[in-house]
DNA sequence: TTGAAAGCGCTAACAT
DNA sequence: ATGTTAGCGCTTTCAA
């Protein structure tokens, strides 16, 4: 009898685990028998899984998925990068992913990266641990993390993020849209004096919002909007606003990155300068994930929209395994202006969708 | 040469990912020599260890953790089971444990099991994927899933639940000094029409809470509270504090089972009736996590102390992966009532610590 | 359809 | 300190 490691890792009150051996042994199969028995679409007798199927009962066996990753090369884990959970996009994103996946026999394998700083510390977990695809949630890539990744064979599929890498897949809202709409939403409510909270510099997604915010205040002869940065961090976030609000010309719309952000801001505005926000002043954020939507707030917020988005990325990642030689895909999402009371709305344009009010811009006339 | 599978599945640019055996190679040394100098303390000279280390650097190599998994019995992967991340309670107790487990080395694999069911569902990934240890938050235990991750070897750690079950170690907050702390502060408080917001019926934490609350209030005359129950959702919880606000003998001091529930009931108090919230009625949470602590709800809350918790939780893990025979550990933590502004306050008993207010219940005079 | 045999990439005796 | 050897539990040829 081969001797045990000094600290027996899995050894209970006597009994073994079973292997597919032990299941073999009983039912008077061969080993591989229980191998076929237990892979979809193997060729088998009926009769023969039967006995299989029910000397695994007896003997609680279950298949050793280490095992069978080693040799066919696929873990069923994807790893998920996400940067911080305290803004509730990223734990509703998680669920979704975390679900989608697992209808597809998936395991999520989390990664914690941080805030603002390079994901690279976490490549060598990454790999080590032999992942199928990663999903970066929140988190950005540097080229180093880009091509290890592609030497490795492990997709990466950014998910409210892009990225100029030609390899890379990404899904993400229509920002640049939703910008535009929320700037042409608040110059339709009557507002002249405009203002944007970036979230992190090199963030993607809150340069395109900035863009197609400033673009479009520009493109219809309103001043360019002021600018602070909130770091997509609630205590920035609310500094950032203290210091826009105690400022001489005070804007009558605030556009933030997200709506974790523009909630610091309403509380600043509201809790603790007793701006009536929505009258006083107009708060309006990006995602419609979390509190925002719970009557304190009201906030107007362009929605993303989290499963479908997640389904595109499981998508996308199932696409790219079935395929590795499948080109990146960069999908952008439509979303729409949820309308609620955070911010003074247009006389006109808001429509009553699956529960929800909408607010859609007119067509630009000639 | 053998042949590949059908499917290349991490195939890439003709470069195939190095082995152990590839480094062993062109380091002039044999593979084992490659596996020691990975492994901690394990017998190579520097000499032989720099070779390596260089080749393995040349050709990219890091270390298979499905193989090393295969052979040692450890995958270094430690399941987190989890129902809802709605409650922003969790994703900081996820965080935390991502980043305490990880400095030891292990990766969080996430499993999502469903509120108020049983997570036995999630059983049999669990125990394919040969998890390390099992921590389960949110989430309630089987006799069946007991008897089945005991068998399997696999260690579980409750966090914020506890159970019967002799084999089961757990952390938790003293959620009946909490409870009575509460009963106590909303007493000497002037509150003398109680009510209490249950979670779910069959969850450990609620039901230590409502002990504490009524037993305290009974035992210094005070009428038993109103009892209604929020199920740990918000919607439902918005809806008893409708149904419990308008009611004949409204009254004046609402405990909730966590703070996700105490929020809702905010929202329907200020946000829906207009009630003012520390004036009129007084609202009390159990967690001290989130958006509780914002301006605009300013919570009074029972604080789980949230690291100390996850920090028990991996020292009991890692105490149980060390020595498998190591009895089950029930740790209860003390926590703190943090005074804001959402519950009218005792003229005395406030100190102020580590910026936050606190309050303490007096000696109980003879 | 089935069994025998050859590994997947690594660790851990064991012998040197 | 180092190399040799024997697997870990499984999937997948290959022959029968």
């Amino acid at each position: 009898m081969p001797q045990r490691p000094a600290q027996p890792p899995a050894a209970e009150a006597g009994r073994r685990i079973a292997t597919a051996h032990d299941v073999a042994r009983l039912a008077g199969v061969s080993q591989s028998a229980v191998s076929r028995s237990f892979t979809e679409g193997a060729s088998v007798s009926a009769e023969t899984r039967r006995k299989v199927l029910e000397a695994a009962r007896q003997l609680g066996y279950r298949p050793n998925l280490v095992a069978r990753s080693l040799i066919t090369r696929r873990s069923s884990i994807i790893g998920v990068a996400m940067a911080y959970l305290e803004n509730q996009f990223y734990p509703s994103v998680l669920e979704a992913l975390s679900d989608a996946f697992g209808r597809r026999g998936y395991q999520i394998m989390l990664f914690r990266t941080r805030q603002g700083e390079s994901s690279d510390p976490i490549l060598e977990e990454v790999l080590r641990h032999k992942v199928d695809a990663l999903v970066m949630a929140s988190a950005s890539l540097s080229s180093r993390f880009d091509v290890e990744c592609q030497q490795a064979g492990v997709p990466v599929v950014l998910l409210n993020r892009r990225t100029e890498s030609a390899s890379i897949s990404s899904v993400t809202t229509d920002n640049r849209r939703g910008a535009e709409t929320i700037a042409a939403f608040l110059a339709a409510g009557g507002h002249r004096r405009f203002a944007f909270m970036a979230g992190l510099e090199n963030s993607s997604t809150s340069q395109e919002r900035q863009e197609g915010y400033a673009a479009w205040l520009r493109a219809h002869g309103f001043k360019e909007p002021a600018r602070i940065a909130g770091h997509y961090d609630f205590e920035r976030a609310a500094a950032a606003t203290r210091a826009l609000l105690a400022g001489p010309e005070r804007p009558d719309a605030l556009f933030c990155a997200n709506d974790h952000m523009a909630l610091a801001a309403i509380n600043v505005a509201r809790g603790e300068l007793g701006l009536d926000v929505g009258r006083e002043i107009s708060i309006v954020g990006f995602d419609n994930a979390g509190p925002g939507a719970w009557p304190l707030f009201g906030l107007t917020t362009y929605a993303q929209p989290i499963q479908a988005m997640v389904d595109q990325v499981v998508a996308i990642t199932c696409e790219r395994l079935a395929d590795p030689a499948a080109e990146a895909v960069r999908k952008v999402m439509p979303g729409s202006l949820a309308v609620r009371s955070s911010a003074r709305p247009p006389p006109t344009g808001i429509v009553l969708r699956q529960g929800q009010q909408i607010w859609e811009p007119p067509p630009e006339g000639p």
